[in-house]
Order: structure tokens, then sequence, then C-alpha cells
DNA sequence: GATGAATGAGTCTTCATTCAT
DNA sequence: GATGAATGAAGACTCATTCAT
């Protein structure tokens, strides 16, 4: 429509890319502090644009928490794929380990961590989906290699790991869960040497599976 | 005050109490559902008392969650106390287990759970309090019997069980928290096998200490 | 619930009756002036009420449409029906008379009689249900004496009525609107004089009928 | 200004006419739909234009209003100088029922039609006045064949007309349109047979005139 | 003591309008 | 000239909280 745009995808606007960034990053810090409830009109008082703006650039809630959360999810997922040369335990205890480091560095990798197992939504199924997957391939390396149980799912495994972060806002949090988590890994070593208290976990093999991209489903994500 | 009160404290008046109870109830049905953020008029609304009623009796939402969940987390603390008798990691492990059977039965135990490492309250602090007493005395029985490492801190594996509750709303969480509860205090028995990776933890006993009850403040609970 | 109540209706609460009139008040006026999108705070503030409160009584707009104008409607209805001892034809132009003037008195009522042709809604159809039978019966009343031709509908009528009213905002619209009710009464007594131009309409009583009440569905009344 | 300009008018860009044809297109379409208070972005969009380029083609919703129906307006002028030669009454009645073609093809002619009654305007003024001169003379050369009554003023008859068409949006609104003007025109034909039940009109001649273009003023059009 | 009416602050959301590119 | 990004003013609606009855 303009007269000199030669490809059909104009180059966004300068001013345009930049307030997005802007409202990005807001975003990411207001719904750390407050939660997924945070007033929207705090984000973009903190982007320091108008509220306009920011809808205009995310139309939904939903759509902001997209876009803050997809790419952190990925990097979560990378994390563990970078890791498939070392020797299998060491690369599981490291992936786990770097999981916290990330979420202490990295203001809201918490909350993108937390998505993978939260209230359905079309962000939560993504999320879920690429931890899960990153995390099995781990997972069945050190079962192949027969130095862990077969019994853990990546479900369980990932569930674990959100669940001990859970309590990232607590001082000291850091070196706990690192302690938390080599416990753990000292026990996947020990293959199944005690059920004398409950049931016998289903074989690794047997596990409800459902690699399929975007099981889940729905919509909200924290509103009422 | 009133004219004819012979004693300092009077009975209170049976619908009043009747009153409180309800609104108790609807309380702990309500935030269940609803998370903490409830609205208070509901809860009102489920009681069927006025709106005015609740907050004679509780005047603000910290009053009410402090009736309603302290019962909770006392039982909570019960538990660990009542099993004294039992072999040290035996009882640890059928703690941990109970946990998520109460969990899973009461509805609202979970929140009471969360309770200890949520947000700072003075609920909170109790909770904390409570359960950090309760399961310490679990795990000093068994690091005295030397049958765990002794690096772990009551405050650790409490906040691993929160987490782990913490996914408590997907299907099939049950079984796969008793799994990694097992695998976790399978890796207490196994006495500080590896430490190439991160330093050591301090000794059991120059934790940070600080049994004394209600050391964290702060009002808010969720709200904004 | 409360110690001193008789009946299991309480009295409502004088100022809550006052409030709820005053509502009423600033509703009729605003919306007369207005039209039907005007804001609910304006109507609030011109009742010299909170917004919460004009919530409290009208929990939607439609609601507060409800009440404001089912009363005009019902209104509009018994004046036909106070009609019936009239001469036929005398009745129907008399209560089309009555209308252009109560139309020119009451604010609002104006609206109301177009509610009864205007976009579907409960409120709309109980409108046209109401007027369409109170016009009906003059109309056949004078059809049965032979007084008037029996091709025009009450819906027919209706909403020729309701068009001429529609332009009441103009300068001496009342005079000319009379007038042109009595020259359509006029035309109504010649007898299907005239049909070399146009298709015969259907007979009278082969009308579509449709005398059962709330034919129509739909939530909206304006807002877009 | 521009420095090559020869005379003081320039042609305008070729673009620049397709894109207000497009505007005016879509508005036309827009309005339609969703009534005057359609939002100008919606015209925009469906026009496939920046919403800055509808700016500056119409300053104001008013200038786009002007644009759009004006021509309508003049349309439905020019229909009834097209029908001098006929017999005036049936000049009359088919200057009616092309109307009621009309609104019902081109969709927009009815809101054409209604300005003509509606609030005021600089564009109201102009077809009010216009509409009026046209069936003004229709009716002036039935009067004066002594084949109508003689007071009803144009005004009038333009009123019925846009009442009877203002409910063009039900199901089978034309027919009974139809029927509703043959009724009418019919009572025109009766001379001033009844007048027991009000005032006579008054006579022709002493009407309140105001010929004159642009008697009327005022600038909204529905926006609050 | 119980009730529920009143209040208004806080959020979300939509658009008309202005302006930088 | 065209574009669409930015802005902020409304307006709807919800609730926590106070208070008169």
């Amino acid at each position: 429509m303009t007269s000199h745009s030669a490809a059909s995808v104009r180059r966004p606007r300068a001013d345009a890319v930049r307030n997005r960034e802007r409202v990005l990053e807001a975003a990411k810090a207001v719904f750390s502090a407050g939660g997924p409830d945070a007033s929207l009109e705090a984000v973009a008082k903190r982007a320091g644009v108008g509220i306009g703006t920011l809808y205009r650039h995310f139309p939904t809630r939903e759509a902001l928490f997209e876009a803050v959360y997809r790419r952190e999810v990925d990097q979560l997922g990378e994390l563990a794929e970078a890791l498939k040369s070392a020797a299998p335990v060491d690369a599981l205890r490291r992936w786990l380990r770097s999981n916290v480091e990330f979420v202490a560095t990295k203001k809201g990798m918490s909350a993108a961590l937390a998505l993978a197992v939260g209230a359905s939504s079309d962000l939560s199924a993504y999320s879920f989906d690429r931890l899960t997957r990153a995390v099995g391939a781990l997972l069945d390396r050190a079962v192949a290699a027969g130095e862990i149980r077969a019994d853990i799912s990546p479900e369980d495994l990932l569930r674990a790991l959100v669940g001990m972060c859970y309590m990232h806002d607590q001082p000291g949090w850091q070196k706990s869960v690192v302690r938390l988590l080599d416990v753990f890994v000292d026990g996947l070593r020990v293959k199944n040497s005690i059920d004398a208290v409950g049931k016998q976990a289903p074989p690794r093999d047997a596990r409800e599976g459902a690699k399929g991209k975007f099981r889940r489903q729905a919509p909200r994500i924290g509103r009422k």
C-alpha cells in the first residue's frame, strides 16, 4: 500500500519494537512480583507506555503471558539438549542444578517452570510438552545405561523439580534445592530397593506416554 | 458492660456460634475452589449469612484464613508426633506418605501445607514453625540412629514435600508424589556419596536454627 | 435469620427503596436524553448514588431497562383495554391519539413504544407482544363491525404508530402525527378500493398470528 | 506550494482517489450494519486503509457522514421530480412506493431517509430541505387538482414515510409498509370527513413554511 | 448480633484522535 | 500522502469495606 514498500511485510517501526520490548520486560518483572493476576495497568505504567499501547501489542492477558514465557521455556528446553554428550547421570544432575541457577538468575524463570504443571492453557500445554520431552531424553539415556531405576517418568521428574523450585522466594532456597536434588538423584540410583510400604510403581516402559504435542486444553491462566 | 453479666466472659449466643461455624465451613470450601483470592462475599453467601456477619466474626481476611487453616496445620503436626514409636526411616517415609494422603483426602489441606512456605504472615510463620518442628523430630531420630545423612534440614525436607504436593490438581499426582518421595528417602540413606559437583552442605548442627516461634512477619497473603 | 423477622420476606429498607426509585427516575431521564447507550455512570450520578448501588439494584443494563420501561408499556396496553366500550373506529382513533399524548407527556414513553419494534430482547419481545395484543383487540372489533378493511394486521398498525412517533423531537411533531393518524384511520375505512398498483394483502384472518407470549429472543439492547 | 504546480488546483493523486472511494464504500456498509456509532477503525479496516488515511480524507465523523449520505438523499429527491408527468395521486403513491423499494434495495438508503428527520446537523438540515421540497411538489400538484385534502404538509408526509420505513429491519416489512402507505393515500383522498375528535388542522397555505435552506443547526449526530 | 445496602477505588477494555515515520 | 503506533479518556463491572437499620 505504501509506495516504497518492497516486500509484502513492512519492517516494524523502531519505536514500536522498543515499546514491545519494554512491555515484555515490565511484564516479566510485574508478573514475577505480583503473580499472574497482576494489573495490566501496572505493567503499562512500569513500561512507561499507555495502556492502549500494551493492548495493541498484546490484545489479551494470555497473549502477553505467552510472549513473556515461551522464550523462557524454550531456554529451559535447550538446556537439556545441550547436555546430551555428558555421562548420563551426571547430565541429569547437571541439568537439574542448572535449572536452579536459571531460576535464581532470571526473574520469571520460576514462573515459566511452574507453567509446566499449572492450570491448563495453550501455553501450559506447550510448556509441559516442551519440558517433558527435554527431561525425557535425559532420563531415557540414564535408564538405558542401566544407571538409574526405570520407574520414574519424565513427568515425575519434572514435577519434582518444579516442586522444589516452588519455594524460590525464601532466603537460602538455592543451596537447599541443590541439596535436595542431589539427594533425589542419589535416590534414583537405588534400584527399587524398598517396596515394603507401598505398591510397586509401573515399569518405565508402561508409562502413560502421550508424547504428542499439546494434549491438554483450556483457556484461562489465573483470572477468576 | 451488660447489666446481668455475672462473669467477665459471656457465653456466646448460640446462633453466633452456629454462624461462626458455617462461615468457617464455607470459607474452607470456597478457598479450596477459588484460591486465596476468592471473594469474601462468595464465602458469606455460601455460608448463608450476611457479609456483615462474616466481618463481625473475622474482621480481616487474614483472620479468616487463620481460623480456617490453623487447625489443619495442627493435624499435620500431630501426624508426625504420632509416629515416634516406629523405626526411624520408616517413620519418616510414612509421615511423608501420610501427608500425601491427607492432602488427597481433605480439601484445603494442600493450602494448609503450602502456607508453611508461602508469603510471610503470622499464620505462615506459625505453620512453618509448627511443621518444621514436627519433621525435625523425625529427621533427628533417623540421623541419630545413623540411618540417613545429616546434611538435610527439616526446612529442606518440608519444602520438598510442599513443592511436590503443589501439583495436587493434576491427574495421577498422588501416585507420582509417593514415588518421588520414596526415591527421595532412598537418596537420604546414601551417605554423602557424591560431592564432585557441588559444595558440601553444612553439618546438621550448624544449621541456621531459628526454632523460636514466629520469626517472620508481614501482613498480606495474596491480595493486592 | 434475624430474630425479629415475622414473615419470610423482610420489609425492604427505607433507604434502599428510596435509592431504587431515584435510580429509576434518573434512568428514565438519562435514557430519554441520551438514548439506550447512555452511560450507567451518568445515571448513577444523576440519581445521586454510587455506581455500586446502581449495580446492586440492577445488575445489568437490561435489568434497568426492564424496570424502567415495563411499566410504561403496560400503561400503553391498558389504554387500549380501557376503550373497549367506545364505538369501534372511534376507539381506534382515540387510542392512537392517546399514544401521541402519552409520548408527548411522559418522557421516555417514546422509547417504551419503540421497544416494541426494536432489537430483540426479552423486554422487546414482551413489549411487542403486549402492544400487539392491545391494538389487535381494537382492530378486530372494528373489522368485525365491518367498519374498516381487514387486511391490516395489528403489527402493521403498531409499526406505523411507532414510526410516526419516532420523530418526537421535532418541533410541532405532535399535531403533525395526530393529523397523519387521522388520515390513516380515514384510509382504513376505505375498503380495498385500490389494488391496481400492488398485490392484494392477505386477508385479516390468515395473518401470521403468533399471539403466544415471548416469541422473539436475544440478549442485547443497544451496546456494541 | 509545490514547485512544479502550474494551476492552483492539483490533480489529486490516483491512489488518493481510490482510497477515498474505498472508504466511502466501507463506511456505507459499516454504518448500515452497525448504526451511526460504528467504530471508525472498523471502517478503515474494511476499506483496507490505515486509520490515518481515513482521517485525512474525512477529518470528522460528520464529514464522512456527509460524503456518504448526500448522494443518496439527492437520489431520493430526484425520484420525486421524475414523476411530475404522472397523474397527481398516482404519482404520489408511486413515489412513496418507490422509496420503499429504494430502501429495500440500497443498503443505507434508510439511514439517508431517516436523516431528514433526525438530530439536527448540517447534513440533516440539507436532507430535510431537499426532500421536503421534492415531496412538496408532488403534494401541491395533487391538492391543486382537488384530489386530496389540503391540510397535510410536505413535512407531515415525509415524516409518515420515514416513520413507516423505520422498521426496515423486520422480516416482511416491505409488504407491510406498502400496505400502510396505500391506506394512507386512501386516507388522503377523504376530504376532512372527520373532525369530531380533534381540532381542525390549519389550511394548507398557512403552514409554517420555511422553505429556505438550512434552517436548523447543530453538530453532533449520535456520539456522546 | 445480624443484616445487607451503600460506597468507591481499581481493573479491564474500547476507541477517537494525534503524530512520528 | 499513507500508515499504523501511541495515547488517554470513558465506561462497564467487581469487590472489599463501612454503616445504618
